[in-house]
DNA sequence: CGTTTCATGTAATTGGTTACATGATTCT
DNA sequence: AGAATCATGTAACCAATTACATGAAACG
């Protein structure tokens, strides 16, 4: 149920349409905590009937401008406050560990290098996004710093657990499986460097 | 889809029932790919249909034993090795990061440090966990060991991360916020003793 | 005038969770 | 005899995804 909550996060800094909320989504959340269309409007519509928010203007196209109301505001602060964050558990990348012995050693290598691979890119891109962004003090900032700062060391702690796992297949089969290029890519996105909002959180990813 | 696929992985290894499957699930697969007993039920049918399982065999109350097939073997493979994990996304824990702002500097350290004390526990529990096994040359114990290394370097990084978030937040408080218990827990499960399968990769987790 | 952007909604489907329902076999 | 375990299934519900449907306003 943290849709809501994701709702009412934004919400709680200042008035905003669906339309506006889902843009928020896609370059904010994405990666945090995604959201369609057809959910947000929703989500809306039930948090408008609960009372957590009102409609405070109604604009040109038919757009309705939600404003969180002081019901809303406490229900985001017992949410921060007085419950735990649901530990996330689905990882398919784990999940493929776990049946690696289907595979030659050459393919479990692959696997494991294309990994690392993937999370180095993602690495270097959340390292441009460091760079190219102007910090400022204002709160956004501030928080988008620090899971900015959790997406940079997960991706590392990542490719390197990745390596590592991919040297011990590689120790145990007893053969040189590293080739010249094991499959990685070759050609990497390149690092974003506009950004609306804190985007920054946006580029970050539990998972990876 | 990677329920099923988790089932076809379990089976290749050798044939299970529903029931099987379920423990096996709870025991080894819980914080990786966590089903429940309709879920099971409801695929195990569904794979039979598709030919990918055969009921190899029947028992006593009822009980079908399936088998997987070349069919389900060769998707098995091919979803190791030409299709690639789905990163996943959604974590409330990073969620709340992006909300901090709305409470006080007291209340996210609170926040942050009851974060670290979690993963250090969990760590705890894993480090028990990696002296009390007697690691052989068995395909699980291979895979079983990359994973509790990844959840060992999982939630070392992510105690880290809260840690020096908290302080992050302390510092831009101008305030001295660390109490002599900040909120942490002080009574921590110990680590179990017994482990069936891999419960390794059971105990560790892709987000805490 | 035509395209893009703004703006809202509904419907169908999938994957997952919780709860319900049932009954046979084994163990003490 | 009674409890625990083995064993399978169905139904209702919820959250999320994809697709469909519509149209007003702004921009060029």
């Amino acid at each position: 149920m943290s849709l809501r909550h994701a709702l009412l996060g934004l919400l709680s800094d200042h008035p905003a349409s669906g339309y506006d909320l889902m843009r928020r989504f896609e370059t904010s959340l994405s990666n945090v905590w995604p959201a369609t269309q057809s959910q947000v409007y929703g989500e809306l519509g039930k948090l408008a009937k609960g009372g957590f928010l009102e409609v405070a203007a109604e604009g040109p196209r038919g757009r309705k401008e939600y404003a969180i109301t002081e019901e809303g505001l406490a229900e985001l602060h017992r949410w921060l406050t007085e419950t735990q964050p649901e530990r996330m558990r689905r990882s398919e990348a784990m999940l493929r560990v776990f049946f690696l012995d289907q595979l030659t050693p050459l393919e479990a290598f692959t696997y494991l290098s294309t990994e690392a691979e993937r999370a180095a890119g993602r690495h270097e891109a959340l390292e441009g996004l460091n760079k190219s962004v102007e910090w400022d003090d204002e709160p956004l900032s501030v928080n988008g710093r620090l899971a900015l700062e959790y997406g940079l060391r997960f991706t590392a702690m990542y490719e390197e657990w990745a390596r590592w796992a991919a040297a011990q297949i590689e120790a145990r089969s007893g053969q040189r499986l590293a080739s010249s290029e094991t499959g990685g890519a070759p050609d990497r996105e390149p690092a974003p460097q506009v950004l609306l909002d804190s985007q920054i959180v946006g580029e970050q990813s539990p998972d990876l």
